[in-house]
DNA sequence: TATGAATGAGTGTTCATTCAT
DNA sequence: CATGAATGAACACTCATTCAT
């Protein structure tokens, strides 16, 4: 791939990151490759597909995510505080625009790290199990779930100002209940 | 209003609120009529602003709402399982469409039940407290914007069996999150 | 034909022709329906075919204009006067309306003033080519589409203010023109 | 622009003046771009609002007008001569369709043609009268819109066959209304 | 290859007309 | 007979996608 053609997609995914996140959906095409300063049909060269782009996207998204969680990990001793120092980044990162791509997630096309990151998760729940601070019966896949829910919009036409304050102290009151009530008591 | 008009009126709205629940997003108007059985023009003859039109489905969730909040408060001694009752009802019922209507909540036409529904619930948090179950500092804003949040669908083109299933046991985690450690514990 | 069922006809009536005047073209039939306090399905019983309210309209218009001619020709001695006259009521009256029903004239159901109206116009002209004033050359049809003109808005979306003050002085100076140069410079 | 959208935008403006001529409105758009043979979302890419297409419209009558008006000067020694002719030019160039965009006339974006036309027509007027053939009260507004109203068709509905001659004579006896009697008659 | 134009299908909205009350 | 509701077709406008430059 030439440089120009490397740096557009860039371009185009940068462009695109942004305004998923902002919208909290799809956002459309032109406003896309507009936003990207470049022309539509670059953008379709790139990503002749709607579900090829979103999926770009996603798993954008997703290597923050994993990479943040690497950072968690390596950060925190405690399971349950690596955890949710995960929750916060992923969410910071847009994390959530992975539900706009659910279907692909189930395809065998879906690159490796999706399992990476499942197994990700599971291995931090299960340090948190470990630590006996975690409740033993939380499903990784609840949690990826929270992780799509703190990350959108809250309403339609509301300042989006504190979002993020909001997102936050609804991650923290979520962790807090996965905590073990008896392991938090003593 | 003439029999047959409130007729398809309720029938309108029964609709909007059902695809609203189901898309998570405003639902185009042709499908809401067509849904109700009803042509695209008596849609705008009764909901003539695309606002009006979300207004009552907001008003009609948030009436359902509130009855399932009395009823949660009658049925329960324990502050705290009222305010989960209430909670699980209330994403039952769709409550999260208020999330699509942010603008006119804040506006003073915005019927009075507005009002009631915020005191409800601050009444509900303030007599969970003190009971001594619930963390002091949890702003009533927090657990509404939790009840949108829960609503939604998670991820587009997903199945809708287990949404259910998994926003309720979210929606049990926050509240279990709400609750005081020390009470807990104890 | 029953007490109110004819003031109700006369009072759609009314409305349209006032609407008429006011857009320079055919006004919606629910506004004339509501500008009349009256139900949409009202003026369809009085009314059933778009023609037939246009006609109505036309021949209103046309009845007036009849009356003002009628009372120009006895109040003028000079036969341009009269005609002067006349065309500054007809505008008034709006007989310009007569241009939406263009395709009904020629028909042969017209009612026959339409006939006594061109007799009527026929006959201004030419007492006033008999007193010398008039040129030799008019078509009657030439001043009756005049009168159309000179009726019409001039502008959308322009104060209707001085529309008035400025057909007249378009009649004035279209009747200069039709006057003999000869007879009026001696 | 390239070239091809440079002959699209042309064909769309040439279909629209027509179109705009022949109804005396404001045709559809569907209208003017089938006409044009083109899709109704190239209309939207070159004149993305409707004021848009109408005034380029109108600039493009304005221009014929001024150039009309300019050979008009000089091709005639007399001034009354020279108005007549101009009249005759603008009402055959449709400038009429000016009628359309009058809230643009008075707009500061609007082209400054429009003042160079109003200063054209104001010396023409001005002309003619330092000929001693002109009436001296004759405001150049009034004959700016006699042009807007000897444009528009008379009636829906009518052949449009002799429209251009009816027009023809309404200006002639027109522009001899606005010579002096004395003037015209010694 | 990058570009931006052209396209037509889909959605929103209005209006004339018919029908049930 | 009067009313106002219901209807669908027509028009306005947008967007994803293809195509010519």
């Amino acid at each position: 791939m030439r440089a120009d053609a490397r740096r557009n997609r860039e371009r185009l995914l940068d462009a695109a990151v942004e305004m998923v996140l902002e919208v909290g959906g799809e956002p459309t095409r032109d406003a896309i490759a507009s936003r990207a300063g470049l022309g539509i049909a670059t953008l379709y060269r790139h990503f002749p597909d709607r579900q090829d782009l979103l999926a770009a996207v996603a798993r954008h998204v997703l290597d923050r995510a994993i990479a943040a969680g690497e950072e968690a990990v390596a950060g925190n001793t405690d399971g349950v505080d690596a955890l949710r120092e995960y929750m916060h980044r992923a969410v910071d990162g847009g994390l959530g625009a992975l539900g706009l791509v659910y279907p692909l997630l189930e395809q065998p096309g879906w690159p490796e790290h999706r399992e990476r990151a499942e197994r990700f998760l599971a291995a931090m729940l299960e340090r948190a199990g470990s630590d006996g601070r975690l409740r033993g019966d939380v499903p990784a896949a609840d949690v990826a779930f929270a992780i799509i829910r703190f990350c959108r919009p809250l309403a339609v036409g509301r300042p989006q100002a504190d979002e993020r304050a909001i997102a936050h102290r609804h991650i923290d009151t979520y962790v807090d209940g996965l905590t073990d009530a008896q392991a938090r008591g003593r």
